[in-house]
DNA sequence: CGGCGGCTTGATCGGTCTCAAGTACGGTGG
DNA sequence: CCACCGTACTTGAGACCGATCAAGCCGCCG
């Protein structure tokens, strides 16, 4: 199944990138127990919505997926980006408190947080994944909200090296989100993102080839 | 045992809190699983450093904690509150990457981490309680984070919503933690802290009978 | 070539930080 | 019992960072 969308621009894009794209620290930890079909989302496509009941956990096959939030005054916040082997949809309660969205043409693997619950119990190394999963978002979700107590260049110092470490190959991230994800996601306005990269590229700690590619040029001066 | 400590003043006070403690969502929910004899700590005194391993997880017994994390150029974020009921020390991977500390003296209970995983290989209940608190402090620090986008008043009138459904006796909270502990938390100084304090009561939406006691007066005006 | 969307750059304004005093409260000692 | 002290908190004045509003640029597509 396909939902269809927007943005076909963007599709060869994000094919090369998927190909590309690296495992992080947990990736794929639960992917033996993902089965069923990959649904494919295109690039803006809406996987979940923010009042909609938590009945799957869901795991990027390959792609690229942001959770958001708007608030009542419209204010935008992306709680996180998700790539290849990432899990997402971890959200309490009934209801999803983000909606997740295909940031580029992606498919995603599904499974019920009944079975997985119902299989964990019976199964210790699914319990214990289930747990570093967990936790796991829980040091991310951390470390965003530390992120947001530092100043602009700080947000978007630490943004890259997150970056880096997640969808670089070598020095090269090519940024699958737009400027406005990056600013809601750092909890600064779009021209602040733009002229911070400016100014890091000005004092050689980075270099912009095209908006949607930044290369590291000086890592130990990014992290301050 | 007792971690002795500084600030015995402030022995009563937290006892008399410890009494009227409210449960939160899901409190009490390993408490089944939380064996042994619950560990006194005095106010102020340090449950585990930023860099201990991850081997056990807490729950306040009672009184208060708050978890810390001290930044290079001395700044301190603080993580989260935990009152009685609530589970903490959930960190990824082998270290802490926040500490733990008494806010003010309070009892806590703690499991192996291992333990608790091989128990939930086979109890069902376990594993998906285990879930549930997992995923209610991926919620509860998604919130913090969304807090940390607004501006000071609407800051600390979140703070000061989110003590009230947890620690509130009516109207009336009384805040074991210090102003920098608030504003540690909110992100925001504690010179901001207390002006936001004094607008608010001259906006007439709270009353401050002492600077550690809070009435809420308009509690839909502070919602905004 | 013209138009559109995403991004960058510029000028001004405002909210929060910083630095600095001033105040309230609880504890200690005379 | 009261005077003194230290700590936590409040209040004030000025500086600065990022938001806002506005214009310009660039690449892509029709």
């Amino acid at each position: 199944m396909y939902a269809h969308d927007i943005r076909k621009q963007m599709v060869e894009r994000s094919e090369r990138r998927a190909v590309r794209a690296r495992s992080s620290a947990h990736s794929g930890a639960l992917s033996k127990w993902m089965i069923g079909v990959p649904i494919k989302f295109a690039g803006g496509g809406e996987i979940y919505g923010e009042d909609e009941s938590v009945d799957y956990v869901y795991e990027v096959a390959h792609g690229a997926v942001r959770t958001v939030k708007v608030l009542s005054d419209g204010r935008r916040q992306i709680g996180g980006f998700y790539f290849a082997g990432d899990i997402f949809g971890l959200d309490d309660g009934d209801q999803h408190s983000f909606s997740a969205e295909a940031i580029v043409d992606s498919t995603v693997r599904i499974i019920r947080r009944n079975t997985l619950i119902r299989l964990a119990g019976h199964d210790r190394d699914l319990a214990q994944r289930l747990l570093l999963v967990t936790s796991h978002e829980i040091s991310r979700v951390h470390s965003h909200a530390l992120m947001l107590i530092k100043n602009a260049q700080e947000r978007v110092g630490s943004f890259l090296l997150e970056m880096s470490e997640r969808i670089a190959i070598g020095a090269m991230i090519e940024l699958p989100m737009s400027r406005q994800d990056i600013a809601d996601y750092l909890g600064i306005t779009i021209e602040t993102v733009s002229r911070t990269f400016t100014s890091l590229e000005s004092q050689a700690m980075i270099a912009l080839p095209n908006a949607r590619a930044v290369i590291l040029r000086d890592v130990s001066a990014l992290r301050q």
